[in-house]
Order: C-alpha cells, then sequence, then structure tokens
DNA sequence: CGTGCCATGTCAGTTGCTGTCATCGGAGGT
DNA sequence: ACCTCCGATGACAGCAACTGACATGGCACG
C-alpha cells in the first residue's frame, strides 16, 4: 500500500474550489482546504504558490498557444488579424477543455473577491505581452504589436464575459470574431455614435439575444 | 504645542517611497516606514489601506474625470472617439499633478513587483469601468460602451508608457492621440501588414525618437 | 538487498493586517 | 476659567498567509 492517497494535488483543487463557493474566497483559510483534502496547510503551499494559484493553475499552456497561432498566421494578415486569430484559438481551447458551466462557477468566485480579480488581470495582461512579443518576433514594429496584444485581450474580455453568461456551449470563437467586427465598427466614422443605441454592425451578430448583465473581471 | 507632529500622513508616504525604492517594495516592512516616518505601525493603517495604497492614493478624483470628460463630449461623437477624449484629458492631469520624473519613479517601483502591477493593473480595470459606464449613460449599447472602455485603456497604458520612458514632459496627450491613430491604421485593411516594420501612419509620430524598452505594467 | 529520492509531515518564525481599548491635546460651549 | 466631547495616535493582542529547516518512510532503481 501506499504510504499516502494519491492525487494530493487534484484533492486539493476539489477541497478549495468547493470551500470558495461555499463560504466564499476570503472566508477559507488555507488550513481548512488542507483538512478537507486531508492534508497539511504546508503542503498545499507546496502544489500551490498561493491561495488563488488554484484557480489558475489551469491556464498555464495558454501563452505557447498564442505563440503557435501568431506564427501560423498568414504573412499577409494584419497585426491585429494575427491577434484576433490567437484568441480565437485560445477562447476554443478554453471552451473545449473546462467547459462553459466551469467558467460561470470560477467566475462567480472570481467577480466576489478583489485579490482574485487581480490575479485575473495579471494573467491577461501577461497574455497580451506574449501577444506582443510574438508578433515582434515576425517584424512587427514596437509600438503595433503591444497596441495589438492589448487590444486583442480587451477584445477577449469582452467576448468571455458575454460567452460565461450565456445559454450555450462552443460559442465563444464566434463571439470573438462578432467583438472583433464591433470594434472596427466603433472606430469607422459614419457608425456608432454616441446617442445611438446599438452599435453594432449588420453581419455582426454581437448583440444576439439581448445584453446580459456581462459582470467586468 | 500639538501632541503629534503634523501630516503624519504625508511623513508616512515620504518614507514609504523612500524606503520602497531603496530595498524594494517586499523588502520593507510596514513597521520600517512606520519607525522612519516617527509613527507606530497600526497608524500607517490607519491611513493606507494596505501596504500598496501609497503608491496609488494619488489617483483618487480620475473617475470623476473620465465622467466628465465623457459627458461633455459632443453628441456626434462616436464612443471610440468620446473615451479617447477621457483618456487624454486624464493624461493631461497626471502630466501636470505628478510630473514624469515621479512617474517614472513610481513606475520603477511598481514594476519590480507583482504585486503592485496588480494592483495597477485593477485601477486601470476600473477606469475602463468607468469608461464604458459613462458611455452607456449616454445611450451605447453594454457591448460598444464596454469595448470602448477596455480598447481606450488598452491604448493609453501603451502611451503612457512610451510617455514615462520618453525625454520630454507634457505630451502625454499627443503621444495619446498618436496611439489612437496608430490603432485605427492597424484596423484598417492595407496598412500594417505582418512583416512591415513601422505600422505607423503617416501624421501620427507614434513612433518618433526612435523606441524604448516601454516595460509594460 | 541496500540506498538514495521525493512527497509529505512537523514545527517554529516572520509579516501583513485587524479589533479593542487607553490616552491626551484641542475646539467649543457654559 | 472650567468642562466635555472628539479625533488622532499609541499599545497590545491576535489571526492567517506564507517560508525555512529538518524529519520520515515507502518506493524506484541499481
Amino acid at each position: 500500500m501506499t504510504r499516502w492517497e494519491p492525487n494530493a494535488r487534484g484533492r486539493l483543487e476539489l477541497a478549495a474550489m468547493e470551500l470558495y463557493g461555499e463560504r466564499g474566497f476570503e472566508r477559507t483559510t488555507v488550513a481548512e482546504i488542507a483538512e478537507r483534502a486531508g492534508l497539511t496547510e504546508r503542503t498545499f503551499f507546496r502544489h500551490y504558490a498561493d491561495k488563488r494559484e488554484v484557480l489558475f493553475a489551469g491556464s498555464g499552456e495558454v501563452p505557447q498557444l498564442l505563440e503557435a497561432a501568431i506564427a501560423g498566421a498568414p504573412r499577409r494578415a494584419t497585426p491585429m488579424a494575427a491577434a484576433q486569430r490567437a484568441v480565437e484559438t485560445v477562447g476554443e481551447a478554453i471552451a473545449e477543455q473546462r467547459g462553459r458551466v466551469f467558467a460561470r462557477r470560477r467566475r462567480d468566485i472570481i467577480v466576489a473577491n478583489p485579490e482574485l480579480q487581480e490575479r485575473e488581470l495579471i494573467k491577461l495582461a501577461s497574455w497580451a505581452a506574449t501577444i506582443a512579443a510574438a508578433l515582434r518576433e515576425r517584424g512587427v514594429g514596437e509600438a503595433a504589436a503591444r497596441l495589438s496584444g492589448e487590444v486583442a485581450i480587451a477584445v477577449f474580455r469582452v467576448a468571455f464575459a458575454t460567452w460565461v453568461d450565456g445559454p450555450a456551449d462552443g460559442e465563444l470563437p464566434e463571439l470573438t470574431r462578432a467583438a472583433f467586427a464591433e470594434l472596427r465598427s466603433l472606430s469607422r466614422p459614419g457608425t456608432g455614435r454616441t446617442g445611438t443605441s446599438p452599435a453594432a454592425a449588420g453581419g455582426a451578430r454581437a448583440t444576439r439575444r439581448g445584453k446580459r448583465p456581462a459582470a467586468a473581471p
């Protein structure tokens, strides 16, 4: 027989997600998580750098996805188009890997706590930096690369929020495309004046099924 | 005579900024800050909610600035144009209030520490949310408002980074305008293909004086 | 069959942050 | 002149997140 129950990390994740959902993030202590997992506090910190990491350990391979997508974009694509492609790919992976209901549970925990929102933001900022670096690698200028990365992530955030609150799985890439289309319409003079309500251009179905609260992480 | 030296808050800020600069943020304890300021640890936390707040207490009135700028934008302006106006206004205020050298010192402290970067990001995210809310107030649709807010802040970040590393004061609003112009060129088909280096459109001087490191906050 | 590895346990310590109560100069009223 | 309340600070105790150092014992590998 083994000395310890297997899958310590998994038990810690399960216990943490449960407790975060039950009592909220702040009001669960690491000692409680460890106890529910049948481990010690010290062991928790051997698997997760801090209390928040449990919610973010899953997205470790995203940077590689972004890099690969940008490296594989057609040579004639604009920087922004390449960045768009990259975040669409990530969206697809997220939607497949964990699914929308998991994303929603996770989102609910995160929006309830500023510390977690900070962690989420720094993750997204690092994705933006990854995109910018990959674009620079292709010869795109500094400012254009950074802008494309930052803006692509900004658009993705909006699309992701819409998706999480939506009713059906598997449409995150489409929502992302729609959000990019809407962004283009926002910069195009002659559309989307302040004061008119739906700024979504025809063809982009960004406003499908009515607006949702779309809590901003 | 008064019971205590006056301006406790100011002394705390001075002591904290000095120590953060000298030893770095993590390696200065609140006890040290309080001691240098001639106060107790407990008093520090009466003035600043946490150790990081010292670096962020100055930007409290920015949301009002953003709201006012958007409320005062011409009725015919696009949402993105209104958002651009707002962040330009903020840039002007920041440049005037503290100046570029202070901004650089502050930036150096922040880029050296992830906790502080998180705090910076959540501040910027709240600005984006403020812009979005102000636009919604004017009848702009949910998605368009969020997109404009997020993207305007993303562009502002890039412009700010360029400004902080640049050589002269007072040009932040111009750099912001240039960054917006470049963003437009990035979405315009036919320019800024991947593989060509300077994507800045003619007239927008976004690439003035050669690229800088532009460390991302 | 021996030996070293590695995941976990144990324990002690630092630090950020909070609650609570005491203290005392100053402002305002009488 | 005296009283009284207020507000800023001090003093102290405590919690919880994290860290470093060392011990332990199955298990893989030679």
